[in-house]
RNA sequence: GGAGAGAUGGCAGAGUGGUUGAAUGCGGCGGUCUUGAAAACCGUUAAGGAUGCAAGUCCUUCCGGGGUUCGAAUCCCUGUCUCUCCGCCA
């Protein structure tokens, strides 16, 4: 959430900022909640003052075994002032917090004023030597390819669960894996990340703190007998590893990765991109989360897009990068690039990735800080996050890129010594 | 799932309902001593909020929530977590 100070001190850069997210502008409302808030606080501590000097007092006196019920009589009444006001600032207190925590983080200034994903601005394009987008033969897409070769079943995956949930078989299941555990080791050991294998579920806490509730309530699936969520992206349990910590100055940045499987509802988005691993309720995705300090967080998220980048280039996939504009950000995004894998197939760009630097929307409601040596005192940090990457759309431009004429599939060489094979027939 | 014990500052660990934000020890920081270091000694060492230019003053916080009381770390209820024993189990 943004800080309070930010609407106290500068309110119509809030109110633009949020124009520009296309976000609905509550400045008004925080102000005034703020102004009560700060009010009563003010009546409430000078009687508290008040209570905790006579209270100080009857203990004297009965010490000295006089009488006090005269003033004790007196302060029942203060008492009862007390919970009057104390009652109203919790409820003044908790709608300016549920409110904040409705509104989006703001975008950060080199970031593009823009309407919607039309304004996002490409800023990089790469592609394997040799590759063309004109293909000599006719391109089978991940379906039938995945049917053909009975590596992929969708329709089995629906009759288990319901749509939107894959089963892999065979050499198809190898090659996830192959993928999930190629992406970890090239992070651990050439980029530097701490590896996190994190639960699958969380609580409420976790998920208010990395942004996915209040707001996103909808999109994600909910145990209810047990308060749970499953995660829809492993950003929320390892974000959450260091919430309400006060980390080391020197411990930073720390960067970890984990493998989770993901699961979204994808509420209302039916029909839209749905088939096959297009848009499914259950993904794989490798992770990487920082916690920063503030000064480098940008330099840090450039770092973090080649990290994803290096992944797609030693597999020979591909890809274009992305500036997103204001309005096509996520809430708590002040910043945020996608990578996008192409698929000969559907003859169009599909989102593999998504790196973010959420500056201090995060570490704010997650309460994650850092002493700052200098000063001995706690400050938030930044935090980052970036798919490195998801399977599941990066699956279909390496199957539907590396098939020959006669549909079969090579697997790059990377990640041969993984699955163990080099073709799947 | 059943029975019991517990949760206090960075850590360890006291705490009779009344100057307890909290003894003591360790650790950290600053200093004295020393050529330097160690030891010893002295001092210092929580977070959040309100107010103020600032120094400061005040409020809140002893796992979370509720209650009793003039006053709660301390008493009551409740939730969570940890440990021990039993049951079940990959």
């Amino acid at each position: 959430m943004l800080d309070i100070k930010l609407f106290r001190e500068n309110p119509e850069l809030v109110r633009q900022g949020l124009k520009n997210k296309n976000e609905k502008d509550r400045v008004d409302e925080v102000l005034e909640l703020d102004k009560q808030r700060r009010e009563l606080i003010i009546q409430a501590d000078e009687l508290k003052t008040h209570r905790n000097q006579v209270s100080a007092q009857v203990g004297q006196l009965k010490k000295a075994g006089q009488d006090a019920s005269a003033i004790i009589a007196e302060m029942k009444r203060v008492g009862d002032q007390i919970a009057e006001f104390d009652g109203k600032l919790n409820k003044v207190e908790e709608d300016l917090d549920s409110l904040l925590r409705y509104i989006a983080n703001l975008a950060h200034e080199s970031v593009p004023v823009g309407k919607s994903a039309a304004d996002n601005v490409e800023t990089k394009r790469w592609l394997p030597e040799g590759f063309s987008f004109e293909n000599d033969f006719k391109i089978l897409d991940h379906i039938e390819l995945g049917k053909k070769l009975k590596i992929l079943d969708f329709e089995r995956g629906a009759k288990i669960t319901g749509s939107g949930f894959p089963l892999y078989i065979g050499k198809g299941a190898t090659l996830e894996r192959a993928l999930i555990n190629y992406m970890l080791d090239l992070h651990i050991h050439e980029h530097g990340y701490t590896e996190i294998f994190p639960p699958f579920l969380v609580n409420k806490d976790s998920m208010r703190g990395t942004g996915q509730l209040p707001k996103m309530e909808e999109d994600m699936y909910h145990i209810e007998k047990d308060g749970l969520y499953p995660i829809p992206t492993a950003e929320v349990p390892i974000t959450n590893i260091h919430r309400d910590d006060i980390l080391n100055e020197k411990d930073l940045p720390i960067k970890y990765v984990g493998y989770s499987a993901c699961f979204r509802r994808e509420a209302g988005s039916y029909g839209k991109d749905s088939k096959g691993f297009l848009r499914v309720h259950q993904f794989n995705k490798v992770e990487m989360v920082k916690f920063v300090k503030p000064e480098t967080s940008y330099n840090e998220l450039e770092l973090l897009v080649k990290d994803a980048e290096d992944i797609l280039q030693k597999l020979n996939v591909p890809y274009r990068l992305l500036m997103l504009c204001t309005g096509d950000l996520s809430f708590s995004a002040a910043k945020c690039y996608d990578i996008e894998t192409w698929s000969p197939a559907e003859n169009r760009w599909l989102e593999a990735s998504s790196c973010s630097n959420f500056e201090f929307f995060q570490a704010r409601r997650a309460n994650i800080r850092f002493r700052n040596e200098a000063t001995k005192k706690p400050e938030l940090v930044h935090t980052l996050n970036g798919s490195g990457l998801a399977t599941s759309r990066l699956m279909v431009s390496i199957l539907e890129n590396n098939q020959t004429p006669e549909g079969k599939i090579l697997v790059p060489k990377a990640l041969q010594k993984y699955t163990g094979f080099e073709i799947i027939e």
